[in-house]
DNA sequence: TCGAATTAATCATTCGATTAATTAACTTTA
DNA sequence: TAAAGTTAATTAATCGAATGATTAATTCGA
């Protein structure tokens, strides 16, 4: 009986498959790469994409199992601190304002980091035509992370309709969203200096004060 | 000696071949198509790609352009009369507001419209791994609409550096572009209905008049 | 030695592009 | 005006290469 972790041959294949996978269907996209070269980039046989993962479907499929299983550890931690806030009532304004700073912060840096650049046109590319990936992606991370999002908006705004303050949190996905999906027409505008993640967020809590602001009659 | 207009054999079957292609690869990208395909679907030979294109991809570039062309014709009577204020020095704050008011309800309704959700998914290709495509888009189109959306800003808050008006202008876009570009999420938030572009935009100017404050030092 | 994993070879299709032959539209000539 | 000539446009057929998938034989580890 296999007891853990030291992955056997197969795994091990699966893995490297994956992860291969993964960054050559980033970049070329799905229709973009054929099965012999997302075999030659894993330094494996051609035949064993079929054998391991049924189709080339089927490796698509794992590699977005793969990274919303990445994007959930990242995000995890942070996660669960914030259902717990939830738990308690009342908390003052500055905790859920900070929470929510936090999330921000932490979804910038997704967003400007390397490894999620793979991602971006495969997230993209669902966003558009989704297919069960996208179910594997929304029902394990995202949903989970938008509704966080709702939740913090519903304390610091707690007059808001429910409708509202979706639609208000969907303006603040969107400020996080515009630094990789279009990312080209970020660059130009900035001049092509490398993106400064701080630079950003200063930015983004400066926009959130503005918009979550109690007092504010909108 | 031709006159204009009426078009003859050639231009026919080439705009044809454009208004079936843009629909078929923005359905399913570039390689997701085969010429083949976009002949079928246009009614029309497939040798006539490579005669009239030169090839796929020249096919593809004339989309773009097609693209921008339409893109431009939209809001182009709107920068106009954009770029007209910014001859005049110092109208009042509302005058620069309402304008941007103007642009923004003009953008979500590109992006809420069922043309544009065909163009989409060609410029996010586009927007991660640009190509000549991308240039057009960017020159004849996309880098005007930014800038005027800058030089309204920099009205608005003359004390921002232009850094700090260029950070600004790019979460403003991202409020609107997150309508189209993370278009499943959106459905699956606001439960699957349809979106009603009034209370978007009601969001988004509420949101403007936030950030656009004369009155914050931020 | 037994089953899982890997390999090389091959399957039938489909791909983008090109070819030579045919048709259409237009100009020139009588 | 009518016939002949000319060029552009269209067609069906075919090119070699590449595609996803499958096969039978071989290798590896327990």
């Amino acid at each position: 009986m296999p007891i853990l972790d030291e992955p056997n041959r197969g795994d091990a294949t699966r893995q490297t498959l994956i992860a291969t996978a993964t960054d050559v269907f980033a970049h070329s996209g799905y229709d973009g790469v054929s099965t012999r070269a997302i075999a030659r980039a894993a330094g494996i046989n051609q035949a064993l994409i079929s054998y391991h993962f049924g189709s080339k479907e089927g490796l698509y499929l794992a590699v977005f199992e793969a990274i919303a299983e990445a994007l959930n550890e990242k995000i995890s931690p942070l996660a669960s601190s914030m259902e717990k806030l939830f738990t308690g009532q009342g908390q003052p304004r500055s905790q859920y304002l900070q929470a929510f700073e936090q999330l921000a912060s932490a979804m910038v840096d997704l967003m400007v980091s390397p490894q999620t650049a793979h991602w971006s046109q495969l997230v993209l590319r669902e966003q558009q035509h989704p297919t069960k990936a996208f179910d594997v992606l929304y029902d394990r991370f995202m949903g989970r992370l938008l509704g966080l999002m709702t939740q913090l908006i519903q304390r610091l705004r707690p007059t808001l309709s429910e409708t509202d303050a979706r639609l208000l949190m969907l303006t603040l996905l969107g400020q996080v969203l515009v630094w990789r999906f279009a990312r080209t027409s970020v660059e130009r505008q900035m001049g092509w200096h490398d993106l400064d993640p701080d630079a950003i967020k200063a930015r983004l809590f400066t926009n959130l004060r503005l918009l979550l602001e109690g007092d504010s009659s909108c």
